[in-house]
This record gives structure tokens, C-alpha cells and sequence, in this order.
DNA sequence: TCTGTCTCCTGAGAGC
DNA sequence: TGCTCTCAGGAGACAG
């Protein structure tokens, strides 16, 4: 699922597919759940429109346009941004990987998930959005608007700092976890990232947030940022649906040292990993080295 | 104001 | 083999 490190790859992957390109035509699926702006507007709006800057607000990916409107993308839970040159399993159903020759190229072509298809002037590669579980946004902001859904974002959590995220927890009594998934507290943070540095903080995600001393708060966001940054540089966490836009796959699931490992051994301590649910998330962590 | 729950969606996998 | 059920989760809406 798509959190900052996704998101900010996505961004430069996508930058030069997008930046100065003129849109010629674009297709969209019917409307739906995931269209905050009605598909019918965004066909009209688009073609003939260049892209002047691609953008990362939290986990929103924003396209300025020439005439300073912006295209706003969430990439939701199975959100994927890619080129109709990328190829990848990933971007198959099951049972489309399934017919699959052993050996043969998954090469791409749109489907029913297929929401976005952008076609520019110069017929060069076009660029897909799609989305199986709809669970994704996008939205077109006129020049000089905004979005309730961008103004409520807090600092980005690349940027997190330890004595900001103790005045946010302070007299909260929600969980620590909950109040890291909180974009208003930080932008970008989500449920893996999250584990990661409450793990490497060696705080319980369960833990009343009014109950992490300065002290702790301070090691969390030391962690986040170098969950986040460690998971940059190893291209995201190709977990489920999670591609880049070439095509090619992340890396950082493999260093995950909590989430989604249940009932391994700890990597430090070499206790059992638990799981239990917190803000309607799994949440993962080590029962000897979390307090 | 804060907190918890519901809702949207659909593929994968488990169980029968 | 095929059917049914459960689970995964980002984030807004809503109720208490």
C-alpha cells in the first residue's frame, strides 16, 4: 500500500512521463467513488493542457497544469501510477499472472481498474492510472483553489520532529499508532512506516499518545525518518499491489522488522512478534522490545 | 472537541 | 472444484 516512500517515487518516476508534456486526450472509467471532480469535467479540462511540476503534498501527488489549475492523485490502498511501457506482474489480476508462459513479459493493457489513461501530443508513452479497490481519489482544483482534504495536512513526516509530536500527543488518549496515522498530524506517515518506528522507538502502538514522554516522542520521529528514508532509498515496499511507474518493484519489505512478520522471531530480542488491532489497523510490534 | 465506528471497494486466501 | 466468508486498509462522515 502506497505511503510517502511509494508516493515520492512515484513522484520523480512520473516526472518526466508528465513535466512538459502536453495532454492530447484522456479516458476515464464511469464515475465513481474514487472521481471527486466527475470524470465528464476531467475529460473535457485536461487535453491540451501541459504539466508544468508534479508534486508530493503527504500521500497526495498534485499535477500543476500550464493554466494553474492542479490534478490531485491519492493512490489510496491499491493506487498505481505507471507507464504504458512499464511491465510487471503486479499490474495483472491473479489469474491473468496465472495464464502467464513461463518466461513471457507481463506487459500491461488497460482494464476495468483502469481509471486514468493520459495520451499526449507527442505520442510518446502514455501513463495509466488504476485502482482495483477504488480506494484512491482524484480530483481537479481550479487555479487558486484548495481542497479541505490538502488544507487539514499537517508537516510532512519526512520532516517529523520529536518536540511537535509531543505537543500533539499531549492530553490525547488515543493510541500513540492512531495518532501517527493522524495526516494532520503527519502528512505521509501510514500503517507500516508507523510500526516501523514505534518499533525502533520501543514504544507499544497501543500505548495512550498523552502517556509517550518527550523523551519518546523524540525517538519517533528519529525513527520514522529513517524507516522513511531508508525505505526511499531502497524503492518502497512492494507489498500487494505496490509498483513503481517503470514497473519495477521496492525492496524495503524485506527489512521490515515488525510489520506484517506475526509470530516471527524479533530481529533484537528474539520474542514472538504480536498483532492486534488499533485504530481498525493491524498493528505489529515486539512484546520484549516495546514498553 | 475528542473518540470510536461505519462506510466505500474488490481480490486473495482459508475453510467447507 | 466451487462456493461462501473474512480480511486487508486510507480517510471522511457521523454519532455519542
Amino acid at each position: 500500500m502506497p505511503e510517502l516512500p511509494e508516493v515520492e517515487i512515484t513522484r520523480r518516476r512520473l516526472e518526466p512521463l508528465l513535466v512538459e508534456r502536453q495532454i492530447a486526450a484522456l479516458e476515464t472509467s464511469r464515475d465513481s467513488y474514487l472521481f471527486l471532480t466527475r470524470p465528464a469535467l476531467l475529460r473535457r479540462r485536461l487535453p491540451g493542457r501541459t504539466v508544468r511540476r508534479l508534486r508530493r503534498l503527504g500521500k497526495y501527488l498534485l499535477a500543476e497544469l500550464d493554466e494553474g489549475s492542479r490534478l490531485v492523485i491519492h493512490l489510496g490502498m491499491t493506487g498505481q501510477l505507471f507507464s504504458s511501457r512499464a511491465a510487471s506482474p503486479r499490474l495483472l489480476s491473479a489469474a491473468a499472472r496465472g495464464a502467464l508462459a513461463p518466461g513471457q513479459q507481463a506487459s500491461f493493457r488497460p482494464d476495468g481498474h483502469t481509471h486514468l489513461r493520459f495520451r499526449f501530443e507527442d505520442r510518446g508513452p502514455e501513463v495509466y492510472f488504476r485502482d482495483v479497490r477504488k480506494f484512491g481519489k482524484v480530483l481537479l482544483l481550479r487555479p487558486g483553489r484548495s481542497h479541505p482534504r490538502l488544507d487539514r495536512l499537517g508537516p510532512d513526516a519526512l520532516e517529523a520532529e520529536g518536540e511537535a509530536l509531543f505537543r500533539a500527543a499531549r492530553k490525547r488518549r488515543v493510541p500513540i499508532k492512531a495518532l501517527l496515522l493522524d495526516q494532520a498530524v503527519l502528512a505521509g506517515c501510514g500503517n507500516i512506516y508507523a510500526d516501523e518506528a514505534l518499533f525502533l522507538a520501543g514504544v507499544r502502538p497501543g500505548r495512550g499518545a498523552g502517556r509517550v514522554t518527550r523523551q519518546e516522542c523524540e525517538r519517533i520521529a528519529c525513527g520514522l525518518r529513517q524507516v522513511l528514508l531508508r525505505s526511499l532509498s531502497t524503492g518502497g515496499s512492494s507489498i500487494s499491489d505496490y509498483v513503481a511507474p517503470d514497473g519495477s518493484d521496492g525492496t524495503y519489505q524485506d527489512e521490515r522488522r515488525v510489520y506484517g512478520r506475526t509470530g516471527d522471531a524479533c530481529t533484537s530480542c528474539g520474542a514472538r512478534i504480536s498483532r492486534r488491532v488499533i485504530a481498525q489497523r493491524s498493528s505489529h510490534y515486539c512484546p520484549g522490545c516495546q514498553r
